[in-house]
DNA sequence: TAGCAAAGTTAGACTAATCTAACAAAAGTT
DNA sequence: AACTTTTGTTAGATTAGTCTAACTTTGCTA
């Protein structure tokens, strides 16, 4: 059985590898930024998990998952997101407050209890950022998100998701009403100043596209015509 | 913030003085035995307990909790039952499924977790081996047990708990009919042979006087002790 | 009360995970 | 091609938790 610190290894480096549009391959700086680590410290626990046969590794190369170890990452993703929608549809948290205790509970070891907290909050698709939750099967796609950048002045989108889970941000869009599965209308551009006005919820704001490019709009579901 | 370990014996010294009736303090040798580990390792942790101020000891000498670890042993005891109550009565585990999971969750760190899954499950007073839960306010009444032994032949009593969480004795006892709440005839007794035959659900079986030890029956107050 | 067994401690070794400092390789730039 | 910067590795130290083996203290008992 792997250790937590393994475990964090290999999440990091799904979530470099396999979440990351038009990335294949990981860096062991780059892993070690990720987990808050220092280089040499990666450089040891990649050559650990290349002899586990969990990761493609060569001295001086980049790191990937081989099947097996992108298995287990996936199994690890999977309870994080089960575990975060928990505490979001049964306790009552808040969308920021949801990571950081998942980042605790994904390591609990029982394929009993995912399985059945999977059934008891009935087989959810999305977490409650509005990313993807891998099925148990291995079954996983990766989805192509479009942000609040790409809504034209007048259109409308749905909110499905964010890229920037800390808790400043969550806080501060949340005080513009944005929210998961919220329509937001975009209502002018202001391209000269890299400013966008929108309307949620009849309450209007100005962001910057900076912010705007860290919000997911639609998602290639239709989910007005049929499941 | 303490360890998982050290967690570990806080919760060890506090099932082996403030949950045993007639006792008040635990030998190294005791404490090592309730952790599966050996004796020079628990003396180790011991003294840096007692540097933590979280136990009073002394070299060669009995351990006992300090007010302080006291207050944290019964707040890890309260999430392991929170959570037990969880499995069983949200997500379907059985009896003897439960504790193992708990073990692990358990260590999560998160008042608001705890506060919130406590409201969630309707701030239950008991977990499903009918032990009591510490109340978050460190309110805890010592229950003392009364076992099968101590029912007399022709009468009936209520089952509110086991001695023994092992898998194989919670199946076997399961197999018989016996669960927590559930009412329980003795309907003859034969010492010579240290055994009696019961009747639970109009089904009868026989059973040792060593196996009715674990099993309690009826609950009432005793002792009460304050953090 | 002297001796021995049980209970408990200390010393030394090991593993996992981390760090810093020094070094090596690869990549980028003139 | 030579130099520089970035990237990555190795060596050596540190901490937590564990073990075994040897030692010490306590306390029972003959
Ligand atoms: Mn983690
Ligand atoms: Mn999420
Ligand atoms: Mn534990
Ligand atoms: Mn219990």
């Amino acid at each position: 059985m792997l250790s937590i610190t393994e475990e964090n290894y290999l999440k990091a480096l799904f979530r470099l590898t396999c979440e990351e549009v038009g990335k294949t391959d990981a860096g062991t700086n780059e892993i070690a930024a990720q987990l808050e680590v220092k280089p040499a410290t990666a450089s040891d626990m990649l050559r650990k998990l290349k002899e586990k046969k969990l990761i493609e590794y060569e001295k001086y190369g980049k790191s990937t998952l081989t099947r097996k170890g992108k298995k287990m990452a996936m199994e690890i993703v999977r309870k994080h997101r089960l575990w975060e929608t928990f505490l979001y549809e049964k306790l009552g948290f808040t969308w920021d407050e949801v990571h950081e205790v998942a980042e605790q509970l994904e390591h609990i070891q029982s394929p009993k209890l995912i399985d059945r907290l999977n059934a008891f909050l009935g087989n959810p698709k999305y977490d409650p950022h509005g990313d993807l939750i891998p099925r148990a099967d291995g079954e996983f796609k990766l989805v192509e998100k479009k942000t609040l950048n790409d809504i034209a002045e007048g259109e409308t989108g749905m909110v499905v998701g964010v890229s920037d889970n800390s808790s400043e941000f969550l806080q501060y869009v949340d005080g513009l009403g944005i929210a998961i599965n919220r329509p937001l209308k975009v209502i002018s551009r202001k391209p000269f100043d890299a400013i966008l006005e929108i309307e949620v919820k009849g309450k209007r704001s100005s962001i910057s596209t900076r912010l705007a490019d860290h919000i997911f709009i639609s998602r290639e579901i239709k989910k007005s015509t049929k499941a």
